[in-house]
DNA sequence: TTTTGTGCAAACGTTTTGCAATTAT
DNA sequence: ATAATTGCAAAACGTTTGCACAAAA
């Protein structure tokens, strides 16, 4: 049993297998995936699954604050992260693919925004635009999915 | 003339007189607007605008990299900025609306990540999410608009 | 058993598009 | 003159909602 499971049994809601196989996906694909993305995932196992259903988990989680909503990536369609430390996503304008970059002194500024601010601060996107190394090689070839 | 203005004649495009009004309330606002708030600002000088327009101009200019989109703050629509200096937006979660923060740290962390990763960065979005002190004083009272 | 969640289809709001009329150059 | 832009209406898109049925507790 993974953190978003648990926080959605510590809150009283039920563990359905679709919510459970959600869960899991969020946690463990570093994928940043879209509802979309999710349902197709998905699909094999539940063949009946809707659409519908994974939007009302993900916005279950995101209003529980388990997971975060990212933005778009240049694709139209939200993204979602349930790793929730403050981190940076870097993401590509080609391949539309999200990934994670290091960056200690995110800790800092967050706070130093915290304070400063006067906002009750609740989360944080920090999204950085860019061609990544892959498409930025592959020069004017169609993007690499 | 202003900048977003001079990209335009720059690149051979017509200033149209609905396209200078859209610049020059990007320029001059601190609001982040979006196509809608832009629409509705142009309406009394404009009667005959349409959305579409909005959307046509905005899209020139973003895909020009003359602004930035912020994605959106809760409100569901796309936010626009003309500042493309590396900054921190302060988007409040009950009233939607969008300031900036100065954070000096911005600058050596968006150089960090164009070294260490491998990106050609194109932008950013540094976005906290959180109450507003005027939404945080107004507790349970309706969204100060 | 009761209450919550699912899945479908229809609705919603934002954004995009096709096209004829208009206008900047 | 001519090529680009406007404005309208219709379409498309991601997302949300209402409701009958199914399933977790």
């Amino acid at each position: 049993m993974n953190r978003l499971t648990e926080g959605l049994k510590a809150a009283g809601l039920r563990l359905t297998p679709q919510r459970v196989a959600i869960c899991k996906i969020l946690e463990e694909s570093k994928d940043h995936p879209t509802a979309l993305m999710i349902y197709h995932q998905l699909l094999p196992q539940f063949p009946t699954l809707s659409l519908a259903t994974v939007y009302k988990t993900l916005n279950v989680l995101k209003s529980m604050g388990l997971v975060h909503a990212l933005g778009d990536a240049g694709d139209g369609a939200e993204h979602f992260d349930a790793d929730l430390t403050p981190h940076i996503n870097l993401v590509c304008t080609k391949c539309h693919r999200v990934v994670d970059f290091d960056e200690a002194r995110i800790q800092e500024i967050q706070r130093a925004v915290e304070q400063r601010s006067g906002y009750v601060i609740q989360g944080a996107r920090i999204v950085y635009y860019g061609l990544c190394p892959q498409c930025r090689a592959n020069g004017s070839l169609k993007e690499s999915a």
